[in-house]
RNA sequence: GGGCGACUAGCUCAGUUGGUUAGAGCACCUCGUUUACACCGAGGGGGUCACAGGUUCGAAUCCUGUGUCGCCCACCA
């Protein structure tokens, strides 16, 4: 195998690898091999119709790092795949075909649209996990689990049967987020609030028992006028004294309601009255309970409104029936104004409309182990990065409401419940609650509702590996991957996600119990870490959504970038903790990374025959210690180096990390210095074995490094630059420490590889500074130009061991060393020594000096500070001495310089 | 109304316990096709680290306050 095209092909590369890692069973966890060294992960499930966007790219991305990391380190490391129903979500994309042939669900039937339903998902369903393969996801798909397998719908039913046994479910008529267009009640979680521009309607009520009086109250709705029960004002309030106790007449339809005082009200809004609606609002409705006032409902579940509330109001919309009741009170007199106000009001997440606050029965769960679930996380038993989101979690906990968990839909975990034929359902001694359902079926019906979806993702980290059936968990390996490693996931759902899978966690993971102790909830915690990741917005910084059509399609990104470029572009901009704004030409960065690897590796094998590259020791074997210089060194040095600090990256979940180390690391010390560096090395017979050798050494390091977040090209590259044998691949080989490395090292006898490396950076920066003068005077390009060099004498050793190097990588023709300052000679003054360019006389004087003035100039300014500081007792008294040591060196080197650019203008004529 | 986060080069962002002259990628300017790579190489310009105080020998970094933007939570109709 050769590594031919002079520019990487991914396209080619890509399909080549990811079934062969699959079938080779590469994926594949031991399910007995238990706890101790096992590394799991369970997917975030996505939606099974959904489609791949930039945020599972990252997430995903992020997950196979961790897993192709945890598999380089030897652990048995699992990462189980799956999707979830998505009760709404589904269930409103059948609505929409179906409605395409004019038809609902109703018309159809439960069953018959579940089989539709069942049909849809089949067909559109499980592409993502498609998708995810093309991006290089090395999850154990033959575990792949969906919600609605009959396994995990079983885990489901279990786990709201035992819910219900222990006492934390319950029934009952109570205030929910109404959706009137998907016709479904919804937990807080799925209410969005958004401010809104709106009307507040002042307007006055009669006071029956007092004609001619009237009271004053504001309202954002009068279209539930109709619905009003109960005047209310706040007990203390002096104005309204008088009238509590009295009648107020509601204008339509006309009745007399109570004046009754609540705490609940507040004195300073509006008028100070409040009327009462408890049909539909929150508030309101506990107003009515305190006060034992009537409900009157005056809407329909579709938001229209319905015979209590009168005409002309019957049938109407409910926006529409707002403006018709304004202007009816304007007509009666009674509207005294409308101001322009901006309150907030609930959406529904899905369907984007107004919520309406609604009475009805519906099943609530009583969150378990709420305790428990607040100290996992407050005694970091479970840790978050970033921490902060900590806060948010527990503030959440504290504040914790019961959860609607019954939804008025098809598309789902239908509810385990019978209710008596034509008994009260509102009745305990009518319920049926189990698994199996009740003997005499014939005399009971089944609860027509399903379960929220979350109520059943909220079980995945377990439900997912065979519980609750014992012979399946373990065949699955419940006890070798729970809990689990890390959980990725976004901060979006902390609530409707995480925190319940704790508490889930902590209430099944073991046997019933009220109360956990401190080691109990370190056994039945579902993960150990939760990384957040953020969220991915356009350039403009907006969310990325289908709506805008601002999110670019992935799978377009990976053929045109390559998924390693993608992958590595992505967690490049990926900061722990930060929303990212993404736009495509981010992805050019990682595409040209790879390309830059291909093109080394390239280079690598025009230089010279592979030899023996099939084991680390096989490589350093190669290399004789003796045939090493300072450059070698250096980049040995830096090699350990990149090893550690990508490692300490990688175990604190910094990403961006990562992927900057190996940019910086391959291009600039690799490809920019020690190739370039090599090619002086690689004509000499006497070195170039060595410098060959050292090639293949930090190559081989560099992929396996790269390996988690650049999988494809590093495995091809592996093969072609012939590290691993046929059958093997990269994830094969457990990578080692820096400080076995080094040890390895020291055991060829190769030491002294830090100071190497400072002699190599003094080189490096002296270089530079040459190429800048020549630049200067336009000859750049010009290899011939002579320079005279006054060698700082520390480094007259490494100049004539590197003197070849240093001429070809500065594009010096002839190099003389002088010990006396040459007249009218432009200079730099370098960490190695100072750098005098011969231009035969051709020199502009008066130009000249004012350039080396201007250099002057700076450094007496950074030699002012430096005298500043050291004259400064509090400095040398309070600094460390390593500081103190840095300052005076520092300027000591400064005065050196300073003194030869003297020295230079002194010669100037 | 409470809480959290951000503010550093034209743009997107690093800057880990305070310590040399604040960095990277992109963009920009100049030069370059010397046999790895133009998805390239060399050099360069560009920042009063949002603002105001304070702590300290020393602050982008710690404290207090202000401003702008964003997010989360919250039953003022």
């Amino acid at each position: 195998m050769a590594i031919e095209s002079k520019a990487y092909q991914p396209e080619i590369v890509e399909k080549r690898w990811y079934d062969q890692w699959n079938q080779s069973g590469s994926f594949k966890g031991n399910p007995e091999a238990g706890e101790k060294d096992s590394y799991s992960i369970v997917i975030p499930p996505p939606n099974v119709t959904g489609m791949l966007t930039m945020g599972h790219v990252l997430n995903n991305t992020i997950q196979d790092v961790l897993v192709r990391n945890a598999r380089q380190q030897g652990m048995n490391t699992m990462w189980l795949p799956g999707t979830d129903h998505a009760g709404i979500a589904t269930q409103t994309r059948v609505e929409k075909e179906l409605r395409k042939e004019g038809k609902t669900r109703h018309d159809l039937g439960r069953e018959k649209f579940l089989d539709l339903a069942v049909k849809w998902r089949d067909k559109h369903g499980g592409i993502i996990l498609k998708q995810l393969q093309s991006l290089g996801a090395s999850c154990e798909w033959e575990r792949t689990v969906h919600t609605l397998d009959d396994d995990y719908s079983h885990a489901v039913l279990k786990a709201f049967v035992d819910l219900f046994d222990r006492g934390y479910l319950y029934r009952g008529k109570r205030m929910v987020n109404w959706c009137p267009v998907s016709l479904t009640a919804l937990s807080d979680e799925e209410v969005i609030m958004k401010p809104q521009k709106g009307i507040l309607y002042k307007m006055k009520y009669r006071i029956a028992e007092d004609p001619g009086a009237f009271i004053e109250i504001s309202t954002t709705r009068p279209e539930t006028i109709m619905g009003d029960t109960a005047v209310a004002v706040h007990p203390d309030d002096p104005r309204y004294q008088k009238w509590i106790g009295k009648h107020a007449v509601r204008p339509f339809p006309e009745a007399k309601i109570p004046i009754i005082a609540d705490s609940a009200v507040e004195k300073d809004f509006g008028t100070g009255a409040l009327k009462v609606t408890p049909a539909h609002d929150k508030l309101d409705f506990e107003i009515g309970e305190r006060n034992y006032l009537e409900v009157i409902d005056v809407f329909n579940p579709d938001g229209t409104l319905n015979e209590l509330a009168g005409e002309p109001f019957v049938g109407l919309e409910r926006f529409e029936a707002r403006k018709v009741a304004a202007n009816k009170l304007e007509e009666l007199g009674l509207l005294i104004e409308k101001e322009d106000y901006d309150n907030n009001v609930g959406f529904s997440e899905r369907a984007d409309v107004p919520i309406e606050p609604r009475l009805s029965e519906q099943w609530f769960l009583k969150y378990p182990k709420v305790e428990e679930a607040k100290k996992a996380v407050r005694d970091g038993m479970i840790k978050f990065y970033p921490e902060r989101w900590e806060k948010t979690y527990l503030h959440w906990l504290e504040n914790i409401q019961d959860w609607c968990v019954s939804r008025q839909l098809w598309w789902g975990h239908r509810i385990p419940v019978w209710y008596r034929k034509g008994e009260d359902r509102s009745l305990p001694e009518n319920w049926h609650v189990s698994l199996e359902g009740p003997e005499d079926p014939e005399n009971w019906d089944q609860d027509e509702d399903v379960l929220d979806t979350w109520a059943s993702s909220w079980l995945w980290p377990f439900a997912t590996m065979g519980w609750p059936n014992g012979d399946e968990e373990k065949r699955q390996g419940l006890h070798t991957f729970y809990p689990t490693s890390a959980l990725v996931t976004g901060p979006d759902i902390i609530f409707f996600w995480v925190a319940r899978m704790i508490m889930a966690g902590l209430e099944f993971m073991g046997p019933e119990k009220k109360e956990l102790t401190d080691d109990e909830i370190r056994e039945r915690i579902p993960f150990h870490h939760v990384y957040f990741t953020g969220i991915i917005r356009d350039k403009q910084g907006r969310k990325m959504s289908k709506s805008l059509g601002n999110s670019p399609d992935p799978l377009d990104l990976i053929a045109k970038y390559g998924a390693d470029g993608l992958r590595f572009s992505i967690l490049n901009v990926a900061p722990i903790g930060q929303d990212i704004r993404f736009s495509e030409e981010n992805v050019e960065q990682g595409r040209n990374f790879c390309n830059k690897i291909w093109n080394a590796c390239r280079f690598r094998q025009m230089s010279g025959e592979f030899e023996d590259n099939t084991s680390l020791q096989s490589i350093l074997s190669r290399i004789t210690p003796g045939d090493l210089d300072d450059v070698d060194k250096a980049m040995l040095s830096r090699t350990l180096q990149t090893i550690a600090e990508v490692k300490e990256a990688v175990d604190t979940y910094q990403f961006t990390v990562i992927t900057h180390k190996l940019y910086a690391f391959f291009w600039t010390d690799f490809c920019d210095w020690y190739v370039e560096a090599s090619k002086t090395k690689l004509k000499d017979e006497t070195t170039k074995a060595t410098c060959l050798a050292v090639q293949d050494f930090v190559i081989r390091q560099f992929l396996m490094m790269l390996h988690p977040v650049c999988p494809f090209i590093t495995e091809e590259l592996w093969h072609l630059m012939g590290y691993g044998s046929e059958n093997s691949f990269i994830h094969d080989v457990q990578v080692i420490t820096a400080k076995e490395v080094q040890e390895a090292l020291e055991r060829l006898g190769v030491d002294k590889l830090e100071s190497a490396e400072q002699s190599i950076q003094a080189l490096r920066e002296s270089i530079t500074s040459v190429r800048a003068l020549k630049a200067e005077f336009n000859l750049s390009s010009n290899k011939s130009v002579r320079f005279l060099l006054q060698e700082n004498k520390d480094f007259s050793e490494l100049i004539s061991e590197q003197s070849d190097n240093l001429k070809n990588l500065s594009g010096i023709g002839t190099l003389d060393i002088v010990s006396d300052t040459p007249e009218n000679m432009p200079v730099t003054v370098t960490p190695v020594g100072s750098f005098y360019l011969d231009l035969r006389g051709a020199i502009d004087v008066d130009k000249e000096r004012a350039r080396i003035e201007k250099e002057v100039q700076k450094l007496q300014g950074i030699i002012k500070g430096i005298e500043g500081k050291l004259n400064n007792e509090g400095f040398v008294a309070n600094a460390p001495a390593s500081v103190v040591e840095g300052a005076k060196k520092q300027l000591e080197e400064n005065q050196g310089k300073l003194g030869q650019l003297n020295a230079m203008l002194s010669k100037l004529e």
